[in-house]
DNA sequence: CCCGTTAATTATCTTTTGTTAATTCTGCCA
DNA sequence: TGGCAGAATTAACAAAAGATAATTAACGGG
């Protein structure tokens, strides 16, 4: 019998899927949980794993030479989630993506269902779509790096997703910005300072 | 007869193009020829129009509320242009795009190639392999702003595309790189002086 | 060849950020 | 509940960036 969850994933992934096809998918296809600060992908590791977040939140980040860690991306519950590095490039991750929070994926190996569906309309149509969508991410986030100033991109942040603010610790949500801690929280003294003169 | 240029033209975005669909391609495709200072895409419009850059160098930028202006992109030769507004939102633009050289462009509407070419593996794979590309440039743009300094910014800018410095005005590569003119002259002043130390 | 326009640099001052370290806050667990 | 570790804030100073304006440089047209 067909695991209800997974199905449920593919469905949604792949809108108009033949259903001759779940059953492939669906053996290529696991359910794993990770708790908070368990590592999903580890920099170095070439690792050709997507996963979709039903609940929870990774965070992907860097570590300089100097030592510096850098949050460079957060994904939360319906969102995906894969190395880049490893599933656009096919190079090893220069980043570390692991849980905040208790999280729950639905996980495959992309190279399989890259096998399975070669050639299949409805999964060109779906990898060409998460791929657009996250273009559209990305191209938002760098104007928002081009365009606004550190203080204007948190005030954005919060609007957008205000519920990060009680997730992510701030020192995760400074270096995402582009910013250190120390200067966050000055944004934030300025901005309540602000609010109550 | 076809014209050879928008014939290589295709070859090159689609590699493995079935020859019959050729003809009604380049009958939906023209070339033009941009001057500099030639608008392309003027914010506000929803133009489907997607180009591919023979020769010559095009920018694309916003005009905030203060009246200033920044540079969200560039795109070179080989490269390909188009209001991603537009394209992947379907949405008027934001920014306008104008030619910064003499530029040779081959042009088709996207939406009328997208329905030429519906279902056509070889279309799917290209728009695919397109859009992942610009992912990939997106995200490492991205990564420099999280991850460096704009000194850094400024100092991979010239190794990675060292013509730009003679293409582009110091003012249009500072608002690239998130800075104003002033400061990126003050940045090349301190890795002159640090040099000449 | 001069003039006028624009770009680039420099100067001055203000604001913001980075750096480092000290201090306070908070949550957790022994 | 006392104490400890990490997070957040604050402080103090240095470095960098923004804003504005003045000066210099570069360039193209008349």
């Amino acid at each position: 019998m067909l695991d209800p969850d997974k199905t449920a994933f593919y469905i949604h992934l792949f809108k108009g899927i033949d259903p001759a096809d779940l059953p492939g998918l669906i053996s290529a296809t696991q359910q794993r949980q990770l708790e908070p600060g368990d590592v999903y992908i580890r920099e170095g590791e070439n690792s050709p794993r997507l996963a979709y977040i039903k609940e929870g939140l990774i965070r992907c980040y860097h570590i300089n030479e100097k030592g510096i860690e850098s949050t460079v991306l957060l994904r939360w519950e319906e969102q995906i989630v894969a190395s880049y590095d490893s599933i656009l490039l096919g190079k090893p991750s220069r980043f570390t993506y692991h849980a905040l929070e208790a999280t729950s994926i639905v996980e495959v190996n992309y190279d399989v269902i890259q096998k399975l569906l070669a050639n299949k309309p409805v999964f060109e149509q779906a990898r060409y779509q998460f791929v657009l969508d996250m273009l559209a991410q990305s191209l938002e986030r760098i104007e928002s790096f081009v365009l606004q100033t550190p203080e204007e991109r948190y005030l954005q942040l919060i609007q957008d997703k205000p519920d990060l603010l009680q997730r992510v610790s701030d020192k995760h949500l400074a270096t995402l910005l582009g910013i250190t801690p120390v200067s966050l929280s000055r944004i934030r003294k300025r901005i309540t300072s602000r609010y109550s003169r």
